[in-house]
DNA sequence: GCTTCTACTTCGCAAATGTCAAGAAATCAG
DNA sequence: CTGATTTCTTGACATTTGCGAAGTAGAAGC
């Protein structure tokens, strides 16, 4: 297992000459999660970042009745970490399982912040991440305000269809904000068209 | 108007001594925004960020069918722009209106930047910063995620009251994701507990 | 003061979604 | 392979929310 994939994920966010690219990922160290093992569980801090090199993760939290609430996906060649936790070292507020098998080169806190320091492309790579992330949290977040339970299925599965051979149901009606039994007329409509 | 606030507000965020804090903010500059009038129009570059000395504003944009969604409100004493627009120099999805008269500090990009190059202090604060609203974002889609739509008016009016002695209760329904006059029925049955 | 406009509420009905229970289908463990 | 467990679907019914129309109250303009 090399560092290929990483390498090519963080120059694909800001270019940088392939030495650059190696230096930046040369603290990065390999790790293996089994299915439905934990990568980070409420409470804890979240002191590592994964770039995932196979497998799928899922984080998820409980509401106030006491059912889990799937808050993201994590599919391979992306990282996968409680951002807050991560940049605060504050106590995580959700649970990242694998949903499969995992392979994935972790990185810790430490070593990211003295990356900061004596890399000046690593800086600016750490910004554009979170305004990456920040990002895609708000597009899901209008997605909520704007679309209805069905238009959001039909986005995801058009712009994601990997998480449907990757993960149970149940887990993406949670992340769409419905009933698993709602998801599943849904569905049922869908395939009509 | 001197820019106290402005500089509380700073060192509440991130810890610094007075002068730091001075030097920090020496570059904002004042505006005068009239009630209805536009700080950012969907299509145009958000070139500056603004601190609310007085006034309110809000953010919105419009979905599918055409009726406008508020995605945003911005009370005295934070800062209002649109963070992915700022910080990619990307056209804005969305506009930014003035509710009341307001007043505010702004700072264009271009002094950010230089800012970030001569302060490292200030970089830390802006990373802090991005990972703040991240944060409030995040927990404004769990909400979603999990509440029903009088939770989440239950919790907007007990963490932000002022919010409704300032802008009309319309923009206030569409922020919570929910019609106008379901937002009525909710308030009338929650006035009854 | 009067008119006009906007914000807000209310009503009746329709559509979307949730809940609970049952059963089918797929997956897992031994 | 077989029984147990989990996932997925379906149906009946309740609840929530949306939509259109109507009416009221208050603010803004003249």
């Amino acid at each position: 297992m090399d560092k290929d994939n990483l390498m090519q994920f963080v120059r694909r966010i800001l270019p940088m000459s392939r030495d650059k690219a190696a230096q930046l990922v040369e603290k990065f160290q390999p790790m293996k999660i089994g299915k439905n093992e934990y990568l980070l569980k409420e409470g804890k801090v979240c002191s590592e970042t994964h770039f995932i090199e196979s497998g799928t993760l899922r984080a998820y939290t409980y509401d106030f009745d006491g059912n889990e609430v799937t808050t993201a996906f994590y599919l391979k060649h992306t990282f996968a970490a409680d951002l807050l936790s991560f940049f605060k070292s504050n106590p995580a507020k959700e649970y990242i399982q694998a949903v499969t098998d995992c392979e994935t080169w972790y990185l810790t806190y430490e070593d990211m912040q003295a990356n900061f320091h004596t890399i000046p492309e690593f800086r600016e790579y750490g910004r554009l991440n979170i305004v990456e992330q920040y990002s895609q949290l708000k597009e899901r977040m209008l997605s909520m305000l704007q679309e209805t339970a069905e238009q959001r299925y039909s986005r995801l599965i058009s712009s994601s269809p990997e998480i449907f051979q990757e993960v149970p149901l149940k887990y993406i009606a949670s992340y769409l904000g419905i009933a698993d039994t709602s998801l599943s007329r849904i569905r049922k409509e869908f395939a009509k068209k």
